[in-house]
DNA sequence: CCAAGTCCGTTTGTCCGACAATCGGGCTCA
DNA sequence: TGAGCCCGATTGTCGGACAAACGGACTTGG
């Protein structure tokens, strides 16, 4: 890692040996997206993964280690690692983790669900099945309910557009919104407080956006979800909250 | 830690204790995230955290990790560990290996570039500063060169794009778009190689798309992407591939 | 006085051996 | 046949150890 640096450092370069447990997770990684492993499969035991690249098991559990921070392995309940496939749900909170430490504002959040909540619910409306409908229905029944109880409906309007990118088909569309999705929560949250009567805008939307959906109106999906999401931005206005501040995000 | 499972183990739960190795991330995790630690700040040797958390060297090591793979920590050049921000670039890679592996189909990729980049060409007309569209300059400039000697133009495709992004100001959109723009190259590296005219057009419409930029015209800016994603498609159907097959990545 | 070379303590990467706790599976016994 | 028990296998954790590489102080030559 280290140059000497002398006159031709450029030309010899840092080679550096990667250390063992580094080159190990890279190896058993390479076997799993090559599909020698496939997922499901169990993997040998720490002291049988040792014996056979000749290192020592405090150096296999290292690059395990790796691996399941990755997602690629998972121990399951009981005993032993299982190759997995990293899910893109995996993905979103430390997409989400980033977001918040780079202090991303409000309205870079905003503009990015702008851009991609109404395409989500205009392919929703071109592709959603009677499952993902019901699943609407179901989510738009509780939120009633949520909100009868004066309770938080932020968790449920978060499902309810997952549904909507899900009843999308669009699996990249979902990985993209999810991180806003999440982070824009709080802030929805805070809205809710301050605004009694956005509970009932938002639910109206949503029920428009849903009969949208049901009836197979891309256009009227799409333009519902604009101004459910131009309702959000007002709602900000009108708290009086900044648009450039960092999102702040309840440090658990 | 230690819990004797009495007599109603359903009633409390199966509060698995969680190994050490993962308190011990974590309760470094929070500390970072807390902002007690700070990007730059070098940790303490692995044998110090050893002995202030009462664990041994090995535990800590195991619990570095997987900081370590998350970004969190990275080992200087030289030596000790420091405190990381986990750049939302490294995230692109993750995204987009778990796509590739969920073998999500060009149809799904496209829908969401579709959505995102000419958002970002709207966003970087009303942003971007001299700087950026420098860049610009420069990239198509390097764009005419590469087209003249033959070679190929996908790898600056990809740069423009990510530079009208960076232009726009708003990292979420970056951080959304990225993994999308590099998994579509592949693919545009093929339609390059069936259709030799689509560089020209190509570039014909970066030009425009940065003519716009410079001018300060978003609906320029905003249309003229969304005409270059639709010769895009209309690429990919004239050299009759299957938009929804999974897109493929050269398995390097 | 500055540059280069040298030495030494520190830290990491890796190994060895060990042990408690736990899980799975087979075996025993009612 | 089913409940219960024992035992081996495996993981999580520990203690200690050592070579290699690095950082920094120290020494030496110009």
């Amino acid at each position: 890692m280290e140059l000497r640096r002398g006159a031709s450092a450029v030309l010899f370069g840092p080679l550096r040996h990667a250390p063992a447990y580094r080159a190990l997770s890279e190896s058993i990684e390479s076997k799993i997206l090559g599909g020698e492993l496939e997922p499901g499969d169990p993997l040998p035991t720490e002291q049988e993964l040792a014996d056979s690249y000749g290192v020592n098991r405090s150096t296999v559990r290292e690059a395990i280690r790796l691996l399941e921070q990755e997602g690629l392995l998972v121990r399951a309940a009981g005993r032993r690692l299982q190759v997995a496939l990293p899910g893109l749900g995996d993905l979103a909170p430390r997409a989400m983790r980033a977001l918040v430490l780079e202090a991303v504002s409000f309205r870079e959040l905003w503009e990015v669900g702008m851009t991609l909540e109404p395409r989500a619910a205009r392919l929703a409306a071109e592709h959603a099945t009677e499952h993902d409908i019901a699943a609407l229905d179901e989510n738009l029944e509780r939120t009633r309910r949520v909100m009868d109880l004066g309770e938080s409906y932020v968790e449920l309007d978060s499902q309810f557009h997952a549904i909507v990118a899900r009843a999308a088909g669009n699996r990249v569309l979902m990985l993209a919104r999810e991180p806003v999705s999440l982070l824009l929560a709080p802030t929805l949250e805070q809205l809710r407080r301050r605004l009694p009567q956005a509970g009932e805008r938002n639910l109206d939307a949503h029920r428009r956006i849903v009969d949208a959906i049901r009836r197979g109106e891309p256009d009227t999906a799409e333009e519902w979800t604009r101004k459910h999401f131009i309702d959000f931005w007002r709602g900000y206005q009108v708290a009086q909250l900044d648009m450039d501040a960092a999102v702040d995000w309840p440090s658990r």
